[in-house]
DNA sequence: AAAAACAGACAGACCTGTCTGTCTTTATTA
DNA sequence: TAATAAAGACAGACAGGTCTGTCTGTTTTT
């Protein structure tokens, strides 16, 4: 059992422990007996909050997804201009992926391990990036609003878009090389669509 | 035990069953038994050919591999021009996916379900990401050379950067939306590239 | 006292990989 | 060509382990 978790309720460690499990083994490696085990939690009760296996993992990628939400918005909320808060979600990217021994997206993830696409845990996925895509189509309005004779040749729209290709794509890659430098040039390219 | 698989050789039926299958279902989802049962072959055969599980698992990564540099091979050997060629690369990806059932790139989902980023499984999706970099870097060489003044401004290193970023983000997120948007848009986005 | 957490045995299914033994195909030699 | 030897494929039981999920009973907390 880890030490950090000792004195949070036994769903929270158990969510925790699950949470750094199914992202570092993946879903289907992880057993529920090691989620116990190590969480230090009896099976009843873990049983007791999560149905199913399935259900923790759902709140594993809600919990996640609504981190990382929140630490999205500090950042960008954090810039000044239109222009650096367009940058700053692409920018937040790097030192996640890097705290994260670029394991990756989880739910690039967790699409990989379910096939079925109606699967309630891939909706999830989809959820979270409507979510960032309508957040960066929401900054590249403004931006082009902050200067429409410089950016008038840009469409909002486009400029999401190429913007979502190029941060998963940075993701993704960066997982497959292990190697960051996917994620410091798609912030380059980011930065190429609007200078 | 598929028709189609009858004839061939039980090496050759196993393979065909198990690509599919590892594709389809993922590699931790798919067991020895169905692959063993779905392509008609006795499991001491099976074990005879492929001493462990993860022995078939790269099989079928390499085989697919082949077969995969094969078709883009030809397919840009197919077009005439510079710009074609280094187009056709891109554009050869949306009817593979749609074949594919949007389910994505077999080395993603394999990376996803296999957290050791110096397991051989994981070793095999570099390998082939380094090939189409190669590949892509060559064709955005001659594409440069065939036409200097015009693109002049652009650079072959960070062009093929800019498309394997573009073409891994939009294989990801069409596998995620289960939809060929993202596809398309980044045919767009090389075409924007050079043009 | 009631609710929740603990500990852990247990069921039943599935997993990979081994093993025994029979049958079919192929290769070699008379 | 015909007999025989060798190799490989077949069928499937089996071992040993892991998986999810259930259940019983005890202890702690509220």
């Amino acid at each position: 059992m880890s030490k950090s978790t000792k004195s949070a309720t036994p769903r929270e460690r158990i969510l925790e422990t699950a949470s750094e499990l199914f992202y570092k083994q993946g879903y289907r490696s992880t057993g529920i007996n090691e989620v116990i085990r190590q969480s230090g939690v009896a099976k009843a009760t873990f049983y007791n909050h999560f149905p199913a296996k399935d259900d923790l993992c759902l709140a594993y990628l809600d919990g996640r997804s609504e981190a990382e939400k929140l630490s999205i918005t500090e950042q960008v909320q954090s810039k000044r201009s239109a222009r650096t808060k367009f940058l700053a979600v692409m920018e937040a990217i790097l030192p996640w992926m890097e705290t994260n021994d670029l394991r990756g997206c989880e739910y690039l993830n967790t699409v990989a391990e379910v096939p079925d696409p109606d699967n309630p845990l891939r909706r999830r996925g989809r959820q979270h990036y409507k979510w960032l895509h309508g957040l960066i189509m929401e900054l590249a309005e403004n931006l082009l609003k902050s200067d429409p004779r410089r950016y008038k040749d840009l469409d909002a729209r486009q400029l999401a878009d190429d913007y979502m290709v190029a941060l998963v794509g940075s993701i993704a890659l960066s997982e497959v090389y292990h190697d960051t430098w996917p994620i410091k040039h798609a912030i380059t390219m980011v930065r190429n669509m609007i200078d």
